[in-house]
DNA sequence: AAACATTTGTCCGTATGTATA
DNA sequence: ATATACATACGGACAAATGTT
């Protein structure tokens, strides 16, 4: 078995991706609520460390949208609302389905069965009323289409986009997460789109498997 | 004459702000080469400011894919391909099509109109051979369309897109900007689109005014 | 191989600026 | 309006890590 060369191990961390890291699961989960005001100094005790790493976390943190810095004033969670959701999901949809329509032109049979798997784990789960795990098929699905697409900038930007709609599902939903099979079905179109390489097909598949989503989750609030 | 109340001074910038903008100037235009190291110590020396708000800036300028930092070893500009205009262009296409689908349903006759004003200046540019006014004139064109979708997502994505369009012409086009009257023709039938809210014909054409500049500039190389 | 030089990462003190009394 | 309290922005010193001789 062939061992990764360029494996550097992972487990060396600075202080400003941790705090980065935990930022971003606290507000994503919710234990820093939409609009809490954030001192720094708090924070750097918190995960004891210092505040330069926090504030250069905070940085980044700002450009990805999940807090706002008001210069010499304050610092904040930033608020959430349901209608967000209106904003979050197309910019992903039509990311998603810009990458079903590259991946469509050069993915390979085997990377296909791997789709094909996924998706068979993705139907069990729901079948098997496993929301949590179905939840996870469905961004692997997504996300093997993504890495094949192979843009960097796509896959930035639509990693961001991902964990705005998990903090908004933590935010709004807590527990309740709704899963259909039309999902499912939707999959397999896509799939069988890369079969036979029409690009039309499968970015359209893909538009509708992200907008659909939103919609329902749009009702239900 | 009313006097807008919150127009919070935006003179006053902090060092880390005017250290990003000036280091994003300077990787774009070109002053800093692509793959240059950059030393943090310089840059403040440079700038007259400490090594803390350049080292913050140095973070968004990660996040934005301006440079690669490679903790405790090195800092360095971005490397830049020419095949990278082929990763560029395309998500920014994606969702500039999707900002004119967004905006065909909610546009005003009056927003209609300023497009029209725009595109008019944006001929004459083109006829006249003002290539740098026309270009000017495309972006502004562009950007009342995405202002018009009011999506703080879309809009801070295709603004980093576009500093990397920018950034890409600098490198290996200089001063050689090509301008066909393509474009113009293109921006009346989204006009046109617009006027009838057909969002469909509105998002077709303008990805094809983004994948053509795109095939454009590539051969060009 | 080990000590050095260099550069990055972190800490903390101080200055600047903002809000509140 | 002025002063006070407090949080942020910045600077400079120290620590850790890298690669170099």
């Amino acid at each position: 078995m062939p061992i990764p060369k360029d494996y550097s191990s992972p487990v060396r961390m600075s202080a400003k991706e941790r705090a980065f890291n935990q930022l971003q699961k606290w507000i994503i989960d919710g234990t820093l609520e939409p609009g809490e005001k954030l001192f720094d100094k708090e924070l750097a005790e918190a995960l004891g460390i210092s505040r330069t790493p926090i504030r250069e976390a905070l940085q980044l943190l700002e450009y990805q949208g999940f807090i706002e810095m008001f210069p010499g004033k304050e610092t904040k969670v930033k608020d959430i609302q349901k209608e967000d959701v209106l904003k979050i999901y197309p910019p992903l949809a039509s990311l998603q389905s810009l990458s079903a329509e590259i991946t469509a032109k050069i993915i390979t049979k085997e990377e296909i069965e791997k789709l094909i798997e996924i998706n068979n784990l993705y139907r069990e789960a729901i079948e098997s009323n496993q929301p949590f795990k179905a939840m996870e098929y469905d961004e692997d699905f997504h996300n093997v289409i993504i890495e094949n697409a192979n843009n960097q900038y796509i896959m930035d930007f639509t990693s961001t986009l991902q964990l705005h709609i998990r903090r908004f599902k933590y935010v709004f939903l807590k527990e309740r997460i709704t899963l259909k099979k039309d999902s499912v079905v939707e999959h397999e179109k896509i799939i069988d789109a890369f079969y036979k390489r029409d690009t039309g097909i499968a970015a359209a598949i893909m538009k509708k498997n992200w907008i659909r989503p939103m919609e329902e989750v749009y009702r239900l609030l």
